[in-house]
RNA sequence: GCCCUGGUGGUGGAAUCGGUAGACACGCAGGACUUAAAAUCCUGUGACCAUUGCGGUCGUGCGGGUUCAAGUCCCGCCCGGGGUACCA
């Protein structure tokens, strides 16, 4: 019989369904595995064959891993909240839940044919209420949470109130933003009075009898200072055309991204997340994992730790001081001026009046461009100067103060002591508006540029006079301690994550507002479902959607209208996995002490600064609440590549219709238009199917090459629509079977290398499973399987197969297994092994990868139950080695010839024998051998 | 600029601990079978030189180095991919 792959897989699939085959329970007898792919968000247009790259090689780890005898988890569910259901709902009007059904269900259909071992029966929507009803309790949670610095530990806020009960906020350390205090004292009272009673001095500490005597407003107020998520203004996109916010990436060229709306920076009172607490918890727990290198360093950089050093310039003229923030404290003997961030809040007040005007500009200027636009401006370093000066807290002498937009307010203090000397961007700086410098490096010539190494001696610099890096560095800090101008400093560049959204489909909160203060609806009363509205789009007066359904709580609170982010429900679905359909918590203690951590992650590097760093935050909070058991959510993170398309070309002469085979181009001048990879095989073009493609090309004309083809050009680059490169997995499942895919997809290269689709080499696996079908059965359907015992050499080709794909797997190397498992199928056809006790353990091997196929061939050899019971095959060392080895020798490490010899043989035998082989004397060309190495079963060289 | 990656035949890739570079496929060329095509099977296939056979030289982005031995280790460059940035 052909290998008839569509029924084959029809089959076992409906079996698998009807056995319920992927259905895992707890089972503490067992040991267990959690394996875990990136959920997808259902987008309308369906999967390329790109997307199952991942879900392949975690689906075959999956299968590895039962067969070694694990309990294996590995479910798959729906990031489904997300704007393209937002859209298609304000375009068309239909619901998103309905728009995200449809498309879920298509979602479904494609992965089913593929095969996968997912147990569907723990599947999860991120859009279902039953699911965001968690969502939603551990926002709560984390809005009754604050961080204590000094365990570097989240505890809940009672614990907080306790502390401010019987000290105030003395012996306590909670995180919080550096200038709190000074935001709460502009806040007034229904009189319009301040609200607190601490002057406009204050610094923040209060005590137990202040606490005390404080009202509930407040307390509230003083509380959300602490709390984990909080409400705070902050800035945002705000794009008033669309009424709406948006993030960095949707901007594009300082309009939107979509419809070229203007974009203006706007406050606002949002949710926040405090992230920033954990950056130092997010840091260090990097070293925790096996995560690759590359996403590490990623989110090392996105925390962006930096040490140095607090620095305060007293004023000239002012009270006030400026706090600046620097890494190299050490150098600070060459300060010569200080740029404050145009919307530092001292500018105004520190401004002279003949430098008013041009400040005043300046300022207006830079508010009109938001922080990315300024980033890309030219490198001509503007800047104004405010009139005002600083005093040198070492040498007493005047140092200007500047105002740049090269200055962010967003990072450090919006403050920078510049030091020319050692900066490049200073030395710019003070270069372009001739701002004398002061030399502090031995032999540095400032004529060309800054000196920005830590390890030239220092000069002019007082007492650090001959010192340079570290030392010089913490000696400053000490002087700086001594003078009451500055203490060490740990910076980092992570800030508080925004969590609210104008959008429709997104989680709701679980928020009212009462006289203005946000209210935390009841446990009981969760989850809090997401109301009707008559339209998709913010209202007249720029309030989101969801207020268009004039949602109230208890009829008369004021519901919150803003929704979470998409990264709320993904960061901690890995949970819910453990337990679906717990009514009573996110799952329960059992399954979550049971299953644990994830073993294995599989999924895009793209996630690497948002869902990776959102969900290992929510982690820890949750952990150090002791609601599970593990406070880093993935162990071990594998990052599939991108799977490229290739897009085909064909090149029409330019203002005719006429179109020239790709080898010819050259003589032509020609425009290149895409033609779809569909007819296109092998470069070559069907030109009836490109004719009837498009009207436009209905009379074309070809101008053939020699052999009389139409050859297309082509080229590597993203799938997609509009390129006419987009393979799908049916196409190729309908052509050659899940089986192929699979195994296929594998074959291309490492998983975590991006490489381009091709289906050239497609055939190569098909004939692989062909070739192996046929070791069971022969073309006729006559089954060939025997029970005598199999010859040596055909044990010997299993035992090292079975090696082979067993080390592969465990070191993750999908796409070596495939080559080891065709090796093998070559090998046994030519001895011609039909022999049972081999062809059982091929079709455990082969399983993992062509699971259908490797079911029936377990059924064509006789066998009642499923392959996907059978204990991994285990590797006898007695037909692992050969009783000789094959020695290459070398002269002067030149590879000459080989010699068999026994591995028994050691290593002065070895040396004699190739000594006495009649081709040594030949190579030698009667010199004497100096030295003959001989690595015992690798290599012999020698020496002359 | 800085950080992380990668660079091997016509193509995808293999070489796991410093030990035979190019496994396994694709593609291509030639042959067998066939009226023919497809499918299948066989042979060859890194480049260059030599071919009557034996063989020889070069070769893992480039230039150096360490070593008996380097795709692999070290130093200095070049190029591609990703991340990030007036970050003080």
């Amino acid at each position: 019989m052909e290998y008839n792959f569509q029924s084959i897989e029809k089959k076992w699939q409906a079996h698998w369904k009807e056995q319920g085959s992927y259905r895992v329970k707890e089972d503490t007898n067992k040991k267990k595995f959690y394996i875990l792919d990136m959920f997808p968000y259902p987008s309308g247009a369906g999967l390329h064959v790109g997307h199952p790259l991942g879900y392949i090689a975690s689906d075959i780890f999956a299968r590895f891993k039962r067969h070694q005898g694990f309990n294996v988890l590995h479910p798959m569910g729906y990031d489904s909240f997300g704007l393209p259901a937002e859209q298609y709902a304000i375009q068309t009007g239909q619901h998103p839940a309905i728009t995200t059904e449809k498309n879920i269900a298509r979602y479904r259909e494609q992965l089913d044919k593929i095969g996968f071992s997912f147990d569907w029966d723990r599947e999860v929507r991120t859009s279902s209420p039953e699911y965001y009803k968690w969502t939603q309790w551990i926002f709560k949670t984390i809005y009754n949470s604050w961080f204590d610095n000094t365990t570097q530990k989240t505890m809940p806020i009672a614990s907080l109130i306790e502390a401010f009960e019987k000290n105030g906020n003395y012996n306590v350390s909670p995180a919080c933003d550096d200038n709190w205090h000074a935001s709460l004292l502009e806040l007034k009272n229904n009189e319009g009075q301040p609200l607190y009673f601490f002057g406009a001095n204050w610094n923040g500490e209060f005590t137990a009898t202040d606490w005390q005597s404080m009202n509930e407003e407040q307390r509230y107020h003083l509380l959300m200072c602490f709390r984990l998520t909080y409400l705070a203004d902050s800035m945002v996109n705000w794009c008033p055309a669309l009424g709406t916010v948006l993030a960095n990436d949707e901007i594009k060229d300082g309009v939107s991204e979509r419809g070229g709306h203007p974009v203006v920076q706007k406050k606002m009172r949002q949710w926040s997340m405090r992230i920033s607490a954990f950056a130092e918890r997010l840091l260090n727990g990097l070293d925790t994992i096996e995560w690759p290198e590359n996403i590490k360093e990623i989110q090392r950089n996105w925390i962006g730790k930096s040490e140095g050093a607090t620095v305060f310039f007293d004023l000239e003229k002012h009270q006030e001081q400026i706090e600046v923030f620097t890494t190299r404290p050490d150098t600070l003997m060459g300060v010569s001026f200080l740029t404050l961030a145009p919307e530092h809040p001292l500018v105004s007040q520190i401004t002279t009046d003949e430098q008013r005007s041009a400040v005043n500009e300046y300022v207006e200027k830079a508010a009109l461009k938001n922080e990315r636009d300024r980033q890309v401006q030219s490198k001509e370093m503007s800047g104004v100067f405010t009139g005002a000066f600083a005093i040198h807290p070492f040498t007493q002498k005047q140092v200007p103060i500047y105002i740049g937009d090269y200055v962010l307010a967003g990072y450090g203090t919006g403050a920078v002591m510049a030091v020319p000397a050692g900066d490049q961007r200073d030395w710019d700086f003070a270069k372009h508006h001739n701002i004398p410098m002061v030399l502090i490096f031995e032999n540095h010539d400032a004529s060309e540029g800054a000196c920005t190494s830590k390890e030239v001696p220092l000069i002019h610099s007082d007492f650090l006079n001959g010192l340079c890096g570290s030392e010089a560095f913490n000696k400053m800090i000490e002087a700086l301690l001594e003078i009451q101008h500055g203490n060490r400093k740990v910076n980092y560049r992570l800030r508080d994550a925004v969590f609210s959204r104008q959008r429709y489909w997104g989680e709701p909160f679980p928020v009212y507002f009462k006289d203005g203060q946000a209210q935390m609806i009841d446990d009981q009363q969760l989850p809090v479902t997401l109301p009707e509205v008559d339209k998709y789009l913010p209202t007249e007066d720029g309030e989101p959607p969801l207020a268009r359904s004039q949602w109230k709580y208890d009829n008369q609170f004021v519901m919150e209208y803003n929704t979470m982010p998409g990264w709320a429900g993904s960061s901690w679905y890995f949970l819910r996995y453990m337990d679906p359909q717990n009514n009573d918590f996110i799952a329960s203690k059992e399954a979550m002490n049971y299953w644990g951590q994830v073993d294995l992650y599989m999924g895009g590097a793209e996630h690497a600064t948002g869902h990776l760093l959102y969900s290992r935050f929510w982690t820890m909070i949750l952990h150090d609440l002791e609601h599970i058991p593990f406070g880093e959510p993935f162990y071990k993170m594998i990052n599939q590549g991108m799977i490229l398309g290739r897009s085909s070309f064909v090149y029409r002469i330019k203002d005719t219709n006429q179109f020239v085979s790709a080898d010819l181009r050259k003589e032509y001048n020609t425009q290149q238009l895409y033609a779809d990879i569909s007819m296109v095989d092998n470069d070559k073009l069907d030109i009836e199917a490109f004719k009837n493609w498009l009207p436009e090309y209905q009379n074309a004309e070809f101008i053939l090459n020699e052999k009389g083809e139409y050859l297309c050009g082509f080229e590597v680059e993203k799938m997609s629509k509009s390129k006419y490169n987009v393979q799908t997995p049916d196409e190729l499942v309908e052509k050659f079977g899940a089986d192929t895919l699979r195994c296929y997809e594998m074959f291309l290269g490492p998983v975590e290398q991006s490489k381009p689709w091709d289906t050239k080499g497609i055939n190569g696996v098909h004939n692989f499973l062909r070739r192996m079908t046929r070791l069971y059965q022969n073309d006729e359907g006559v089954i060939l399987v025997v029970n005598t015992p199999a010859e040596k050499p055909s044990l010997q080709t299993l035992h090292r197969a079975i090696k082979k794909v067993t080390d592969d797997l465990n070191r993750f190397s999908w796409n070596t297994v495939v080559s080891s498992m065709m090796i093998a199928v070559n090998e046994l056809t030519e001895q011609k092994c039909h022999s049972k006790e081999v062809l059982d353990n091929m079709a455990i091997l082969l399983s993992p990868y062509a699971p259908h196929l490797a079911e029936e061939l377990w059924e064509i050899a006789g066998n009642t139950s499923s392959v996907m019971d059978q204990s991994w095959p285990i590797a006898l060392k007695e037909f692992l080695e050969d009783d000789t080895f094959s020695y290459p020798v070398s002269f002067n490490g030149k590879m000459r010839f080989n010699i068999d010899l026994s591995v028994q043989l050691n290593a002065a035998d070895v040396e004699k024998a190739v000594l006495a082989h009649e081709k040594t004397a030949h190579y030698l060309e009667g010199n004497t051998p100096k030295k003959i190495i001989v690595v015992p079963k690798r290599i012999v060289n020698i020496v002359m």
